[in-house]
DNA sequence: CGCAAGCGGACGAGAGTCGTCCGAATGTCT
DNA sequence: AGACATTCGGACGACTCTCGTCCGCTTGCG
């Protein structure tokens, strides 16, 4: 979360209002996505539009700085469970995370989909350093033989995106937690031998009718 | 696919835009959604607006004659893995067919994820029919020991969801039939004892940089 | 060949967006 | 306490995109 407080010589207010813009920006990021307008935001932040374009100048210059936060928060995840002894344990409570945070943002979930439009080197630099986090990640859960030989690194990245859109399907409500069922199913199936119990959270289970 | 060709006392110009206008809409809300316009729609079927309203009276009842169609497509696909005599290749194979259909038009899974918008009663019915399909799908599945105990029926619906977006996540490509290899391991994490083997088409396998 | 049926697309109305601008309010420094 | 530069709010113009209508022109068909 960068410069959520500089101390420049602006004035008191301006910096009060900047820290509520991001936080006002984080959280209709997170439930709008990137689309999400300039006067949302700045109604969210109980200031006009025109506070809004004075401190970030664009509306995009403010996205960028929320969504790098972001990033720093996935990494920081990442870097947590590289620091969990037990390799199964720490790839698939990242990929959870990992999950989570594509589920708590709706912005996260657009941004790291992106592949056509070009990044900036703040997003870059930490999407590269994500990769290298799960292919460490993998690579510790191979030689401890917890990982199928016939998954990627990619294949684990790309889980992660699994239970993005797994709220209803055809009359079905998975409730809140469906998307962790669907996600530790994905990785029982990554998995080289044996199940994980599923939470007992379970909607409907048995009920067929 | 309802009356496509009414030989009503219509002319044979109106009865072939009709027809076109249909085929237009299917194509767009594939790619597009249940949000594409009117004159996107009119214009891919080589038409005017004025011609696509005066042939369905409104979007929305163009539209809708589409996504019955898909509907009871997918209802055929049902129907056919019912009719395969191994119970966990009649399921595996029904999740598969389904996460394409979601994947093969936006639209389907607009339709199927909506949960607050009530539906038409032709879309009613049908949801009920292939909810009844899972549901059989999965009962075969228990009563032959190749499913796990602790999924349920829904767990399977949901999962057929699963694949959506999952084509990039922080600059990894999963490559055209990645949503395939995801579908293939949550149905392994679902499946009693066991491995599937992953298809061959996995892109930069074990390439870890 | 004549005419009813059908056609295309310009059009009005409305919603929603961005970024600017300026009179009013407010923090800060003396 | 008072003065003044800084900051604020939100009305505003300009733009894009949508739906569904309407009417002069075309065309299929008896």
């Amino acid at each position: 979360m960068p410069d959520l407080d500089t101390t420049t010589d602006v004035r008191a207010d301006a910096r009060r209002n900047r820290r509520q813009l991001i936080v006002a920006a984080r959280e209709a990021i997170a439930s709008r996505g990137l689309d999400v307008s300039a006067l949302d935001i700045a109604t969210a932040a109980g200031v006009g539009v025109g506070t809004l374009y004075r401190r970030f100048g664009t509306k995009d210059s403010l996205l960028d700085a929320v969504v790098v936060g972001l990033y720093d928060e996935m990494l920081e995840s990442a870097q947590e469970c590289l620091r969990i002894e037990d390799p199964w344990e720490g790839l698939s409570r990242f990929v959870m995370e990992l999950a989570g945070a594509h589920r708590d943002s709706r912005g996260v979930a657009e941004v790291t989909a992106a592949c056509d439009t070009v990044p900036t080197p703040e997003i870059e630099e930490r999407t590269t350093a994500l990769q290298d986090a799960v292919i460490r990640l993998t690579d510790r859960a191979y030689a401890a033989g917890a990982l199928r030989a016939d998954v990627t690194w990619q294949d684990v990245m790309i889980s992660s995106r699994a239970g993005l859109d797994t709220d209803h399907c055809l009359g079905v409500d998975a409730g809140p937690d469906g998307w962790r069922r669907v996600i530790t199913l994905l990785l029982d199936g990554m998995r080289a031998p044996g199940h994980t119990p599923l939470s007992g959270t379970a909607p409907h289970l048995h009920d067929n009718s």
